[in-house]
DNA sequence: CAATTGTGTGCAAACGCTCGCATCGGAGAT
DNA sequence: ATCTCCGATGCGAGCGTTTGCACACAATTG
């Protein structure tokens, strides 16, 4: 594994110093143009690479961005990643991933560490408290994703909106009688779900139950159809499309039309959202859009463009599929149940 | 953003020089125990973190494993790269993803941008030529995963075997007239799925034969189920779990029964393969393992202890579920033509 | 024609760290 | 008491860049 050529190299072929490699580069303006069309021929022949930590050193800058996030393997996470690597490939900065594993002190610890690591940061979803994130920003810009802190770059997905016109969707149909399915208790998206839904069912006279929290998996979501099928409901608001998905699967097992008898909506719109059967309705989170704007809010901030606090908001929308109908009848209801025994 | 503490800082502050401030974090059995201690304390209270770019420039070591992938938002891939970041993070790497965006050319440029910018590099389901591969790997220590180069260490998944169960458990439910759906024509996986499918169904008598290639999609599933159904086949093999389930989703919106009246699986078993409906048989990659072990043959090579060119092939196992059954008779056979008309 | 402005280059000092080598005191051997 | 050796520490070079400054020369101006 030979070192590359270096700047010297490059200056020694083409019999000039240093420095006008290096702004034959990063400064073209400054320079003649045959010198540095020559240069840059010469650097090609030559194999030449910038070497980016002598950069960075010079520089103080790594041209890396860190995205921190729970699991990449959690659904939700993939379309955001995807969105924040083409973004910041085409600013010119290549992306650390970090994935806490959902341990919130490993993230703490990661916040803490990265100090120098990374031009700035992207939180998704952080699990951390408050001052350990205002401390990193302090050190390292840093934008969140998926929660407001306050002094801080957010940028958060309005569900509200979402799940408001989900409950308006299901009173439509005839539902009078929902429930959420809660996720993780710590987390901010799920209160600031349930909080929604609860808030527009009563707006609506309808009447609302809270039923978990349940883990935010397939199974968590199974585990939560038994509760729903005991309980009076008709409808249920999922926190997450997993959940729902777990949901639809066991509600079906056990002999339950969806929606026919039973109708669910999740959260998100994952890619596989619709793909289930039935097709479920979700909400779509804007979440490549989230993405995209991280970066560049993160790459303002680097700039000097401030906008240091900038917290924004992004509006996903409901959307109709199968998993959702019209309330069953009150002898299809009595129905339902004693067939689920 | 004022600069973090440097060695510098810490030495003034303990009363030593840099270069014992500089061991006491990498040399630890070179100092005193007490000095150590006591400029460990110091750091610590000075937030002192070295500077990566600074350690490289000497070390000409980045501690960054690049990641190159297709898509990430592509479900095969995250349960690898969650389980690459893992190991990378225990062996004291980070992780740079680069996202190619399905482009080969994006691809080749990227494997050849990055002499330098990482210590070693995990390729997956590379589409690059061969000779590109090559040449990066002179610069950087490569792994390769779910592709074979000569000369290149690789880790491949032998679905083969998996492929090879497949058609035996369909040709035990009486199954005697299958189809391949084939995935993207340059891909080395689809190559590998389609002649081991064919070699078996060969050896077994069965009618075989080859539809495609589709779109690695769940609409280039569904394409292919209508030329499936319009097949005199009784059983698919899908190129992946994807367009399986895009098989099962337009097979069912068309009236067929699966598995009653047909039966599909995918490849790869991906977190959603158990999710669908009806859940689907699949062939289980160990693509954990292939991260693990990706980061480990990197990182001996790295650390010198040989393996160049290791080749390495982990067995998947069939997984059976819900979308495979006994083969129709044959008077159900022709009503679910009749049907599907 | 001198004075002024550019325009293109080179020089050399950082940046923060690692590491080979020199130094130095003290313990053990002779 | 002298010599040796070893463990702990300091010195200083060098890693490949960027960049402020100085300089040379040409072009423009009065």
């Amino acid at each position: 594994m030979a070192r590359t050529a270096s700047l010297k190299a490059v200056a020694a072929e083409a019999g000039v110093s240093i420095s006008t490699v290096s702004r034959a580069f990063t400064r073209p303006e400054l320079i003649g143009a045959d010198t540095r069309k020559q240069i840059l021929a010469i650097a090609d022949r030559l194999g030449y690479r910038p070497n980016r930590s002598a950069r960075g050193l010079v520089t103080g800058r790594t041209a890396l961005l860190a995205v921190l996030l729970p699991d990449i393997a959690n659904p939700f996470f993939p379309p955001l990643v995807r969105a924040v690597e083409d973004t910041a490939y085409e600013k010119g900065y290549s992306v650390l991933l970090m994935d806490t594993d959902e341990h919130p002190e490993r993230e703490s610890k990661m916040l803490r560490d990265l100090a120098g690591q990374a031009d700035g940061v992207i939180v998704c979803s952080p699990r951390s408290r408050a001052g350990v994130i205002r401390e990193a920003a302090e050190r390292t810009p840093v934008v969140l994703v998926n929660r407001a802190v306050d002094g801080i770059a957010s940028i958060t997905c309005r569900t509200r909106d979402g799940i408001r016109q989900t409950v308006d969707h299901l009173h439509a149909l005839g539902h009078r009688d929902i429930v959420y399915v809660s996720g993780p208790a710590s987390s901010w998206s799920d209160r600031e779900r349930r909080d929604s839904a609860r808030r527009q069912a009563r707006k609506l006279g309808m009447a609302f139950e809270v039923l978990g929290p349940y883990p935010a998996t397939f199974s968590g979501g199974m585990l939560a159809a038994d509760a729903l099928a005991a309980s009076g409901a008709t409808a249920a608001v999922a926190f997450d499309d997993i959940m729902a998905m777990g949901i639809l699967r066991r509600l079906t097992e056990r002999g339950f039309d969806v929606p026919g008898q039973f109708s669910v909506s999740g959260c998100d719109d994952i890619l596989f959202a619709a793909m289930a059967y039935p097709p479920l309705t979700s909400i779509a989170s804007p979440i490549a859009d989230a993405g995209r704007t991280a970066v560049r809010l993160l790459v303002d901030q680097l700039d000097g463009l401030i906008t240091r606090d900038q917290q924004l908001s992004l509006s996903g929308e409901l959307v109709v599929r199968g998993s959702t109908g019209p309330a069953p009848r009150h002898d299809e209801r009595r129905e339902a149940r004693r067939a689920s025994r």
